[in-house]
DNA sequence: TGCCAAATGGCACTCAGTAGCACTTGACAC
DNA sequence: GTGTCAAGTGCTACTGAGTGCCATTTGGCA
């Protein structure tokens, strides 16, 4: 999110999807996912149920902030390079701008202190990762000029970016000092040899 | 699944969570997911809602058969070979056991077909294969004696082999004369050197 | 100050998912 | 065969997730 909302409404209204993310994460320490409900974090957070809505998409995703923004932010990134450049280039660029786009670190911290109990959060945040995998793999394929259902190593090397976006967020969270942007692009450039070498899979 | 069930007893159980299922993907295929009702589900395949509940977790998981059992198969073949085995031995026997257990030819193939146009179907199937890269990555972890949230090397190469069992699967989908478990173990070997190459990252 | 649009709250509704209990039907011993 | 047991099933009732609609409030702006 923008680290200084504009106006009064923008303003409030980050502090609302806060006041919901913070109620949720403390209910669900306090008494676990499934014994807390809607009503509960609507309740805590001084706000009603239809409002809670308005913000996330459900209870699964109350740690997640605008999937699609993300995901636009991702296809963006893909599409910005120069026609000529390598494939790496633009993966690297792809998982920078998902580190950095709408980055809420304490809605990360949230997640990352509730998924590993509760299952349906972990996986609410995977589903989206699916669609960053599905467009990395998209992006190699065209790069490659091959087929994404014939040839695997589009898939295997969009899956294993989206490792190394994950491992970069988990070793930020280590260490909140330096940027999350940063750290992402670190683990990515210390993993370019295998990447490479998953480029270079012989086909069949 | 077992190709020829035992008893009656098992071999109606079989007969109605196929059913189940083709009514599914029916439905989803006529009017779409959201349209279609678990009663209508329920309805088509003759069984009333609460048995239903009975053979699947939910609306969105009525192409998996028992994930549970897929996760422990894994972790059988994760931990049956010797102690001084490569890393990736047995990586490759996990996924190839993933590849054999409780294969159903039929639901795989319905979820492929419905997975792309509805992503909760999509989000479900990959909700388990969470737990896979989690129980891959600490198994590297403990191979390699370093620890899961400092040294982003498990996680990586957990992802990159979930993505190779994928990939296996799918080359699989667009030939059924072969045996999937075989596929699968096709697309590892080739996938070896790249694998190797994530390990040999440099951790710092 | 007054208007407009955004945000919210409340109500009513559908449907997912669960619990408990009664009933049916394979499996198996005799 | 017959009886017994357990697995599987249907039914009913309930909680809670998620949505549509409309009235009300509140911030932005002329």
């Amino acid at each position: 999110m923008d680290p200084i909302p504009q106006g009064l409404r923008e303003r409030k209204k980050l502090e609302t999807r806060l006041a919901l993310a913070r109620a949720a994460l403390r209910l669900f320490e306090e008494r676990g996912y499934a014994a807390t409900t809607i009503d509960d974090i609507a309740a805590a957070a001084n706000v009603s149920r239809r409002t809670f809505f308005r913000y996330f998409a459900g209870k699964d995703e109350v740690f997640i902030v605008d999937p699609e923004g993300k995901l636009a932010a991702l296809h963006v990134a893909l599409a910005e390079g120069p026609p000529e450049e390598p494939t790496l280039a633009a993966l690297r660029r792809g998982v920078v701008a998902l580190a950095s786009a709408y980055f809420e670190p304490e809605l990360v911290r949230a997640e990352a202190r509730v998924g590993p109990r509760e299952p349906a959060v972990a996986a609410a945040g995977f589903a989206y990762q699916v669609q960053w995998e599905d467009a990395l793999a998209a992006e190699v394929a065209a790069d490659l000029g091959v087929d994404l259902h014939a040839d695997p190593r589009p898939r295997i090397v969009a899956h294993a970016t989206v490792a190394v976006l994950r491992a970069g967020i988990a070793a930020w969270l280590q260490d909140d000092a330096r940027d999350p942007a940063e750290v992402v692009a670190d683990t990515f450039d210390r993993a370019t040899p295998a990447l490479e070498a998953i480029l270079a899979m012989p086909t069949a």
